[in-house]
RNA sequence: GCGCCCGUAGCUCAGUCAGGACAGAGCAGCGGUUUCCUAAACCGCAGGCCGGAGGUUCGAGUCCUCCCGGGCGCACCA
């Protein structure tokens, strides 16, 4: 970041002596390393607006910038002008991240304006399975990554506690229940056939007897509010287990009781948004080029999902949030168009809902189901998997893949505690510095352990200056990772590691007089960075292993 | 049939948004390295007509069209 901005200052005002205009999104490379550490095509635009070859124009610019401090090397070749950073500009990035200290890779791109990211949501009609890690790890990191970058950021998860397929689940508990007193009640067909709600069945015969031995009215409440209350221990338990906490619950039941879904229904009806047919009504979706018209009213009166969704969309609105974020699956493409279709009918910004869209999970290589379902009660739960692999493997296996594309979990990989296995990879890099640090402790004096002023110039090591420049990056990845690619920053910081490794193994850092404090001081900020960055991921950046 | 996503090395994937200088990583495979801050490591070798065909361009893994293969969706379920 800062050895961009460096180079952009330069390459513009030598642009400026020579009398050219320097374009406002000036091209920024970063070339095989035998070329130079940052290079620009610049002179291709520019050859094309004088008329003159390119090769010429970077060869001029180059003259321009000979002798520039920042760089210890200007090369034009082809059209290409080439950029080397000097060792003491290294020094000079080195020392302003680690004066940043906790602060570098923060940012305030947000401007203190409020973001809601509403993830898991998952409906409370049994445990979380591996599908919803990726969902919790992605909205996680996502959140914390806006909130890195000055966002007030509110987790918010989202609880269907009616419907139909609630409905279903009291239905399905009531059945365990019968039939821990004995009697032949099957799980209804289609209903929720998961062990999950055995035990809980039995508990309930033990307390409640006979109470309920018909599926009435009030059995069916019953049953409804504690299967929802006891499903939400579950997943509680089990993102309590890794490490995701949310600020708002937000029930349907209460969108209804507040006539919010009765009131954003008014609205569309007003705009002219929809029309009755066979007795319910519609969203004139198509007319807008989607490819169908949805219900929003069944003709029973009551509303679908869909325009409760809506409706909490609207309300997500009103209650001031600048941007929300919905974290959701694959498979929730289209009602995704139709709420943004929605809100766009009802006057609300097109940029103020967004979707971050993931693909499947599937497990390679444990012992259970590939494909699940939790109605079937083919599952593997989150919580089985945080206990068997740890939260931080689990955590950082999850957001290691661009959303959107499928994610092969490999269970053996990810059972693995060697170097194979990246997560162990980047914290043993923190993990080896640290110890460092405690041998230091003992040998080195208290000035050559003031990281942020030692005298750097002995870093003259090609893989010295090669982390520096890695380091450099961090602020620009957080960015870029924010714009729904974690991965990116898993990327990075198994890059960083991959640095540090052989670099530690090849140069010795203590007892080497002069160059001991800078090393320190060059592996502090790698150190920094690996404990940012992790701490982004909810990953442990561990002192010992 | 229609819509969205994916197709890069044996495997898992970056790189595609902003087109440029011989296509990258990890794992698996093969061969090396241990008196020294944790070897839970390091070094090296090998491995790819970037799914296919056209097109745009001085230049395409990257943009456009078509095709093939895989996933998901197309409910008055959520």
């Amino acid at each position: 970041m800062q050895l961009e901005a460096r180079a952009r200052a330069a390459i513009s005002q030598a642009l400026k002596r020579l009398g050219m205009d320097c374009p406002d999104d000036l091209p920024l490379e970063r070339p095989r390393p035998e070329f130079g550490d940052l290079s620009t095509r610049v002179a291709f635009p520019l050859a094309k607006q004088l008329g003159r070859p390119p090769q010429e124009i970077a060869r001029e610019l180059s003259a321009a910038l000979q002798g520039h401090p920042d760089f210890a090397g200007v090369e034009a070749i082809g059209g290409f002008l080439n950029l080397k950073f000097s060792a003491t500009t290294l020094h000079q990035v080195l020392r302003g991240i680690l004066r940043q200290g906790e602060a570098y890779g923060r940012g305030d791109l947000g401007q203190g304006r409020s973001l809601q990211v509403e993830f898991v949501s998952s409906n409370p009609t049994g445990p979380l399975t591996v599908g919803h890690g990726r969902q919790a790890a992605l909205g996680d990191v996502l959140a914390e990554l806006y909130s890195q970058l000055g966002w007030r950021v509110t987790r918010e998860y989202y609880l269907n506690d009616e419907g139909k397929q609630i409905d279903l689940l009291a239905r399905s508990l009531w059945a365990r229940y019968r039939q821990a007193l004995g009697e032949e009640v099957p799980v209804p067909e289609g209903g929720y056939q998961g062990d999950y709600l055995i035990p809980i069945g039995k508990e309930l015969a033990q307390s409640w007897g006979d109470r309920y031995p018909t599926f009435d009215e009030a059995a069916r409440e019953a049953f409804r509010v504690e299967a929802v209350g006891r499903m939400m221990r579950l997943i509680q338990e089990d993102l309590e287990a890794f490490g995701v906490r949310f600020d708002v619950w937000t029930r349907e039941g209460d969108l209804h009781r507040r006539g919010l879904v009765r009131e954003t229904l008014e609205e569309l009806r007003r705009r002219g948004a929809v029309y009755e047919k066979d007795g319910a009504l519609w969203l004139k979706s198509t007319e807008h080029g989607l490819s169908r018209d949805p219900v929003l009213i069944r003709s029973d009166g009551t509303p679908t999902y869909l325009m409760v969704d809506i409706a909490y969309h609207v309300e997500k609105f009103r209650r001031g949030f600048d941007r929300v974020i919905d974290v959701q699956g694959a498979d929730h493409a289209e009602e995704q168009q139709q709420v943004k279709l929605a809100l766009k009918l009802l006057g609300i910004p097109d940029d103020f809902l967004s979707y971050c869209v993931h693909q499947f999970v599937t497990l390679k290589g444990r012992e259970g189901v590939e494909r699940m379902s939790t109605r079937a009660g083919h599952f593997i739960r989150l919580g089985d998997l945080i206990r068997e692999l740890g939260r931080d493997v689990v955590r950082y296996f999850m957001v290691r893949r661009k959303p959107e594309s499928h994610l092969t979990f490999d269970y053996e990989l990810a059972k693995k505690t060697s170097m194979d296995n990246p997560v162990y990879y980047v914290q043993y890099a923190h993990t080896r510095i640290a110890s460092i640090f405690r041998e230091a402790e003992k040998s080195v004096t208290r000035g050559a352990l003031r990281v942020t002023e030692v005298n750097l110039s002995p870093l003259t090591d090609p893989d010295e200056l090669a982390l520096i420049k890695e380091l450099d990056r961090f602020p620009d990845v957080v960015v870029q990772a924010s714009g729904f690619a974690p991965h990116l920053l898993c990327e990075y910081l198994e890059g960083v590691a991959g640095l540090f490794h052989p670099y530690y193994t090849r140069v010795r850092i203590l007892g080497q007089g002069e160059a001991t404090p800078a090393r320190l001081a060059l592996l502090s900020g790698v150190k920094l960075v690996l404990n940012r960055g992790l701490a982004i991921l909810g990953v442990s950046a561990p002192e010992e292993m």
